[in-house]
DNA sequence: TAATGTTTTTGTCCTAAATCAAAAAAATCA
DNA sequence: TGATTTTTTTGATTTAGGACAAAAACATTA
């Protein structure tokens, strides 16, 4: 079962990151390959180590860890990001932290083998790497900051603002313990005005 | 005033993240300036917009936020660490971040608009920046995770298992305001046993 | 469309850590 | 070295959000 591939799009999102030349970009379009997943199927599961990114085109994701039995929710990827596992790519080592599709999926993988060889030896690509990066780093960064200066509702209310998108398709729970606060708090947040 | 460059330091150190060749290692080490800090002085203020980045021989940094009047300190960086404003680094925009020296400092300056030139056109340097970057990726990653799951005092613990030398070296209060607690409650912490 | 499972809402009670405040200890400096 | 500032400790009180529990709303599947 193969998705239909729309590669002006995935090449379309790459770009805004970094301008890659033709030549970088066909060296990742080459080796990608269509997958569709369902509704609360795993990209990335436990003990999974077949080691692949995820390219998302249609659908979200959300990673997560498993801590004492509960789930803690790290990220919410939609349309046009890289998914993957960093435990994986940078140590070699099996994930602890899972992927699984939140909405229905459609998406390209490639081996993180080879795109990390990818990235070490082409320019363009380490380029769009670091960018990458950056704005994970970022986004991390800043979600640390709300949660050591906000309480509960604004960190909701800043979601809201900075997500809009995700804050309507992700599930209260999933959102709830993405903030740090129990989905019992969040639906009172919520329930206010 | 200069201080004796050892540079043989700094190189085993960022040659332990990436193995940069001789000659893409000169071309930073060609452009470093040495300078010295005293305890509690600036390396980034704010306003600051001279843009510069800052490898750290001896001493100890706090890179910082300030949210409404309150200090909150984000990060400690010692010995063979790289210190510089994401801001500056990645938006050209001034730092919203700053960075003091919490001991005497000697640390090596680098433009950062010389250091972004450098990065995206030498192979191993770009290689070496992923380095960093996944490195304090995961740092910050990891830290979020266990504010997320643990209490108070087992931050503490872990943080004080991290980072032994940082957790003896800083002052009480930057190591409370790093993780999100009162200096009060992290005393108290600290006397029980 | 009934039946079952999952998510969200709402209620009550409780606790970890915040706040405020002031004393004690340590560091800095003249 | 004593004086002054800064940091840490300790105490009393308050509170935001957690824990637990059960009902309501919503989805999913047969």
């Amino acid at each position: 079962m193969t998705a239909p591939i729309q590669i002006p799009n995935l090449i379309a999102v790459m770009r805004k990151a970094w301008p890659i030349s033709d030549r970088s970009l066909a060296k990742i379009i080459d080796l990608l390959t269509p997958h569709d997943f369902a509704k609360r199927q795993a990209l990335v599961s436990e003990g999974s180590t077949d080691g692949q990114a995820y390219f998302i085109e249609t659908g979200m994701t959300r990673s997560y860890w498993v801590v004492y039995g509960e789930e803690i929710t790290t990220s919410f990827s939609t349309e046009g990001t890289l998914v993957f596992s960093m435990d994986e790519m940078y140590y070699g080592t099996p994930s602890e932290e899972y992927v699984e599709a939140v909405e229905p999926v459609k998406a390209w993988s490639i081996s993180i083998d080879e795109l990390r060889q990818l990235i070490t030896s082409d320019m363009d690509l380490c380029n769009w790497w670091c960018i990458i990066h950056q704005n994970e780093y970022r986004r991390i960064h800043r979600s640390h900051k709300e949660r050591l200066t906000l309480p509960a509702q604004e960190r909701y209310r800043e979601f809201a603002r900075q997500f809009p998108d995700v804050c309507r398709r992700a599930r209260l729970t999933d959102i709830a313990s993405y903030l740090g606060i129990t989905p019992a708090t969040l639906s009172r947040i919520r329930s206010i005005k």
